[in-house]
DNA sequence: CTACCTGCAAAAGTTTTGCCACTAC
DNA sequence: GTAGTGGCAAAACTTTTGCAGGTAG
């Protein structure tokens, strides 16, 4: 009895986020976050008491450039110190998440996915032979959606852009079977 | 001990489809769908053995405009037949997704929700102070996905729009108080 | 006839929470 | 000192599945 663990397992090498950028915007690259207490700054800007499990947490979601799940963020937290629980790392992402510190994405495979706000709004582009994740920015979407939420009666909040795409079958390593996603996507 | 349910609780007027358009697409319409046995026709197309629970289940499909997760489609298959299980929607609406019929839909609330994929590709918007979803399509959109996708060297096989918005407070019934959403959104 | 279906209840998997000791401020 | 935290284990939820009996084609 076993279902969910659908794209790339979490634990290695897995959803690197590649540099890129298609427009105007600004690229990204994994040299861009360097200041490990990036988040807990953020954190204390909010009021929010830090404790040393959430100092840790923070920490780790500052050093991540990729979109980590909970349980590797757990993961990652455990090897830098063990006084630590899932729950607590559960708490803090929901937590963070409603500060708006952190964003949660679903990309398919039943568990939430994590990154933090704090580099401009981009987009997503999943490789559905890999999984990869490879960030992007593009005004022209970005005022184009604004528009259309207008022309429909409403103020935008926020919105989401994801493409599922495939490399052409030739460069880079051969496209690993393709995973089967859960989650609305591809039509 | 409870937490999911976030968005517009299932069960009555919640998530209806509005009908809209933004540009040169198709508008859609409540009326658009009259065919009870559109889905089960595709099935037949499929070579899926048509029993009389997927018989009930497509016909709940055909007739829905709106994005029902499984608990509202049981709940309307049950009021037609109550020879169906809930286990049999989730393994029908899986076995559909998986051929194409149906698209899954990731819409926070912690509950996938689907919709027929007969009708044309188009995005949604999120009425996030009452849940319930828009649909639009548009063209402009459409073409730069794909031109975004190439010029990072993919080719493009199925995109996800989302859009969430709040009506500008005054027409319109109170906004119900701000409902949590789980899953990745606004930002 | 046979491969595929269904119901039921149990299990799996993710996320939340009650409770109580503990600590940041 | 006190409101907010963290750990643990249990609970809540959604979704999947083993099994045994049924059924479409």
């Amino acid at each position: 009895m076993r279902a969910r663990r659908l794209l790339a397992p979490p634990g290695t090498g897995e959803y690197l986020t590649a540099p890129m950028d298609t427009r105007t915007d600004t690229p990204r690259d994994a040299e861009e976050r360097p200041d490990p207490l990036r988040i807990e700054r953020l954190c204390i800007e909010r009021g929010l008491k830090m404790t040393g499990q959430r100092r840790l947490i923070a920490r780790v979601l500052s050093e991540a450039i990729d979109h980590p799940d909970v349980e590797e963020l757990y993961r990652r937290a455990l090897a830098l110190d063990a006084r630590v629980s899932i729950a607590t790392v559960y708490r803090t992402v929901r937590l963070l998440e409603e500060k708006g510190i952190l964003e949660r994405h679903d990309f398919g495979g039943g568990r939430a996915r994590y990154e933090a706000t704090d580099h401009g709004h981009h987009y997503h582009l999943i490789d559905i032979d890999t999984g990869k994740v490879i960030e992007f920015s593009d005004v022209q979407h970005e005022a184009l959606a604004k528009a259309i939420a207008e022309r429909l009666g409403f103020t935008l909040i926020g919105h989401r852009l994801e493409l599922f795409g495939r490399r052409p079958a030739d460069a880079e390593a051969a496209p690993r079977r393709g995973p089967r996603r859960r989650g609305g996507e591809p039509a």
